[in-house]
DNA sequence: ACGCGGATATAAAGATTATATAAAGATTAA
DNA sequence: TTAATCTTTATATAATCTTTATATCCGCGT
C-alpha cells in the first residue's frame, strides 16, 4: 500500500492530533512533530511527499525552519499559520512555502489544497522510461535509442518498429501483428515492407547483420526481440 | 523584452483596471478580457505564462472556464472570487486552479502568490535557471541568451521556443507539442511557422546551419534539442 | 549430404513526402 | 508612420517510403 505521508510539524497537541485524524481518514499516512527540530529530523530521516508546517508562532522560529527545509526538500510545504497578517504571508510564500492557510481553517480547503499541491508535485517527477539492451538503450520518454552511447539516427517507422520490438522484449511477433500495429490494418500482408525496415534496423544495431543478436527471425511467423 | 506575460479574465472594469497597474508596475505584461469567452479564445491563441480568472460570478461559467483551459493549458491558474465558500474553493482547486484567492484581497498577498506559482511552474521543467550547452547559454531567469558570450538579440517568439527547447533538453518535442505551446491550441496544425522559425534561430546560434549541433531535426516527428 | 521450394535478406531505383530557405505580404507595437 | 516581427507563399533540397529485382538462407524429403 503506498499512501502519501504528510509530516505535521506543530507545537499545539490538539491541533496536531484533530490534523492527523483528519488527514489519516483521507488515506494518508501522518507523521507528527512537536518542534521545529525534530520535525527538521524527521524529515531528513525519512522525507514525506508533503510537510504541514505551523508558522504561527511569534518568534522567528517557523520561517527559519522553513528556509533550512528549503534547502535541500523541494515537495510542497503547505503553511498553517493563526496570524494573517500579509507581511507573514509575503515572507513565507517567498522563501519558498507552497501555500498559506491562516487559522482558523476549514478542513476541506485544506484538503482541497493538500490535493492540489500534491497533483503539481508529482508532476514534477520525471519518469524514466529507459530500457536496457546490453550496448543498446532505448529511452522511450526521450524518443531515442543508442548503441553503446552514443545516439542512434533512426526514422520514426524505424523508431516505432524497434519501440514495439522494445515493448515486447522476448515475445514473438508475427508479420501480421507488427504490420499491423505500425502500418495499420490495410498492410498486414506487405511482409516485404518489414524485411526492408528489420533489414534496415539491423544494419544500424547489430555488430555483424548478418548473424543478428537483437532481432531473431523466427521463420515462418515473424520476429522476436531480445 | 520578455516580460511574464499575465492574462487577466475579469468582468469588472474596476478591478481589471486595478489588477492591470498594480501587476504592470512589478514588472508583468499584462492582457485583459472581459468575459470567459473571449478570455478562452486570447488565452489559446497566445498563451500567457498565469492566468488570473474570476470565478466569482453566482452562474457556473468561471468553473466552466477553468475546466475548459485545463484541458490544454498547464500553466498556473489563479482564481480571484468574491465567494469564500468552501465549496467553491475546493471544487476549483480540484478542477485544476493553482491557487484560490477571495476579494478583497491584499495585493501583496497577490503578488507573492503569483510568484511562488510562477517559480514552481518553472521548477516544473528545470531547475536550473542558466542552462549552459557549450558556447550556448540560455538564462530562463534574466530571460536572456549568450552565444560566446556575446547577447543574442531575440524575437520573444524566437525566445519562447529556444527556451522550450532548453527546458526538454534532449527530448523529441513534436511540431503539434510545440506549436500547442508557443502559438496556443488553435495552431497546432503550421508545421511550417515552425521550420521558419527554427531556420531563424539556427541561424542566430548555430555555426553552420546547414548541419545543427544544438536543435536536431527529427523527420516526420518534431525537433531534438542539444 | 544434396537439391528443391518457399521464405528471408539486401541493394538499389523510383515515388512520395518532409524540410529548409528566401522573400513577399500582413500585422503589430513604439 | 516606421520599423520590427509574424504569417504566407513558393520552391529547391533532402529524407524517407515503396517497389522491384536478385541473392541468400532454411527446412525438408530423398
Amino acid at each position: 500500500m503506498n499512501k502519501v505521508e504528510i509530516l505535521i510539524i506543530d507545537d499545539e497537541p490538539q491541533i496536531q492530533k484533530l490534523l492527523k485524524i483528519n488527514l489519516e481518514s483521507n488515506d494518508y499516512s501522518v507523521k507528527t512533530a512537536d518542534n521545529g527540530k525534530s520535525g527538521l529530523l524527521q524529515a531528513a530521516n525519512h522525507p514525506p511527499h508533503l510537510i504541514l508546517l505551523d508558522i504561527g508562532l511569534p518568534d522567528e522560529s517557523g520561517h527559519e525552519i522553513l528556509k533550512k527545509l528549503r534547502e535541500w526538500y523541494s515537495k510542497p510545504i503547505i503553511i498553517l499559520s493563526v496570524q494573517d497578517n500579509e507581511t507573514d504571508i509575503v515572507r513565507a510564500l517567498d522563501n519558498g512555502a507552497t501555500d498559506y492557510l491562516s487559522k482558523p481553517f476549514r478542513s476541506g480547503e485544506l484538503l482541497a489544497r493538500i490535493r492540489a499541491a500534491i497533483r503539481r508535485s508529482e508532476n514534477l517527477v520525471n519518469k524514466e522510461t529507459k530500457m536496457v539492451f546490453d550496448e543498446l538503450v532505448i529511452d522511450l520518454a526521450k524518443m531515442f535509442v543508442t548503441l553503446n552511447d552514443k545516439v542512434l539516427k533512426l526514422t520514426s517507422t524505424e523508431y516505432n518498429l524497434i519501440s514495439l520490438f522494445a515493448k515486447n522484449e522476448g515475445r514473438v511477433l508475427t508479420h501480421k501483428y507488427i504490420l499491423k500495429e505500425i502500418w495499420g490494418v490495410g498492410y498486414q500482408t506487405e511482409t516485404q515492407y518489414l524485411r526492408v525496415f528489420v533489414g534496415q534496423i539491423r544494419k544500424k544495431i547489430e555488430s555483424n547483420p548478418h548473424q543478428p543478436k537483437h532481432i531473431i527471425t523466427v521463420n515462418g511467423v515473424g520476429y522476436r526481440f531480445h
